[in-house]
DNA sequence: GTCTATAACACGATAGAC
DNA sequence: GTCTATCGTGTTATAGAC
């Protein structure tokens, strides 16, 4: 309510290599875990509504100011699990592209792996998103407090095409991982709505739209095609700023 | 809660030259209405969360039950809201349509309309987005329950279409109302989290991307991205049958 | 700084009397 | 149809213990 930002843009353990901190006050990043676990638990056991701040309180065994000492709000619960599953999404995301090289089939595994992560909480999900979706939510994907999730995320797609060895417009390529987060952004709006078994009409797209996509990028240096991309980046410079 | 619909979508008067009902029961008719517009008035003074059930009830001077006999709950007062401006949209794009005959004009001047509509409630929309995104809310855009309204919303797309001199393939002009309802939803989510003074970058938003969208329906029927257009096609296809 | 226990508040929603 | 009373919830407050 009170927009203040919890720690959890902190790295959960001091990281090898990186200067290291005094050791993390171990009894309160405990206490922490144990009732965001506790908490994603009970969301995917009952769903979000249905799970009151006193259950997850009285299931970690703590009180409920306790876990109001740690998460200012039942929202600020949900950040937990978006961090999670962008880390391990992330994580994924290196393993495929270490061994690939096309774009097409980079772009397709990176989607699929960030299913394929967000899968198990399919129905808790189009709650959090329904949370995210608020504007003026610091947990909405295009929130200043969400802007360095949101900056790593689109660093996977920047990886997605650096990486690749696919031709294209050096200021398209520019563009191209900011406008490929946007596009995964919608995936995930789909996925949250698809209510097919397992979700496949969300696989399907995936399939569908990852060729596609890369044809259109094929496409785009054709000389009658110049143009229309000169149009599209004009667009989205213009849009872009603010005044 | 309950998934139970409002009576919402019965029509709110009686049509001339429809089958003519009993004068519809006066009294729970004006407290529904009554109600209905005490709780947009406050909405757009107050905000929607800080406007509680219990002073919408004491500002149309009923009791909170009687409100609740009405409205299943709070979020099913936003229905009004939707219904009321698609309305309002629907008749202006009537006008526009009536006067101009090619298609970037026409469409450029529905989404701009549905803008106008909407502008003054923008603080406000964005709480009604959030609750319209929930994918279980029947006020989701792509709910069941939400079906004749969004229905009506295409029907505005396929008059911008079918009435403009555009030559386009017939597969495509098909497709083509349902796209552009999606990509208006687009616009609208754009605009909901628009924060730069009077939504100036939506306009932006509209005015470069309807030229933009004009030319791509006139380069489909080039030969070389015949295929490309066959392959949107074909995912469109693929991805709404749900077996 | 971390945590407990408990009470209290305002709100959305409901029950049941009239 | 309309009311009043009441419930369960998120959240806050208080007062303190380790």
């Amino acid at each position: 309510m009170t927009g203040v930002t919890t720690a959890a843009a902190e790295p959960a353990e001091p990281q090898p290599g990186a200067p290291a901190e005094k050791p993390r006050r171990a009894r309160g990043e405990q206490t922490r875990q144990l009732i965001l676990e506790t908490a994603l638990r009970l969301f995917r056991e009952r769903g979000y509504a249905e799970t009151t701040m006193r259950a997850i309180a009285k299931e970690a065994g703590v009180a409920v100011g306790n876990a109001y000492y740690y998460f200012d709000s039942k929202e600020h619960l949900i950040q937990g699990f978006y961090d999670r599953n962008q880390t391990i999404h992330r994580a994924a995301a290196e393993q495929i592209l270490a061994g690939e090289k096309d774009l097409a089939p980079r772009l397709r595994g990176v989607l699929h792996a960030g299913i394929d992560v967000n899968a198990p909480y399919h129905s808790f999900a189009a709650t959090f998103f329904k949370t995210a979706a608020e504007p003026s939510s610091p947990l909405s994907p295009f929130s200043r407090e969400s802007s360095p999730a949101r900056e790593a995320a689109i660093a996977i797609f920047r990886d997605v095409v650096d990486g690749s060895t696919a031709k294209l417009d050096p200021e398209l390529r520019k563009e191209l991982p900011e406008l490929l987060w946007l596009g995964w952004m919608g995936v995930i709006l789909f996925w949250v709505y698809d209510k097919s078994p397992g979700q496949r009409r969300t696989r399907r797209l995936i399939d569908g739209a990852v060729p596609l996509i890369d044809r259109l990028v094929s496409l785009s240096r054709l000389r009658v095609l110049r143009p229309a991309l000169r149009q599209v980046l004009a667009l989205i410079e213009t849009v872009r700023k603010d005044d």
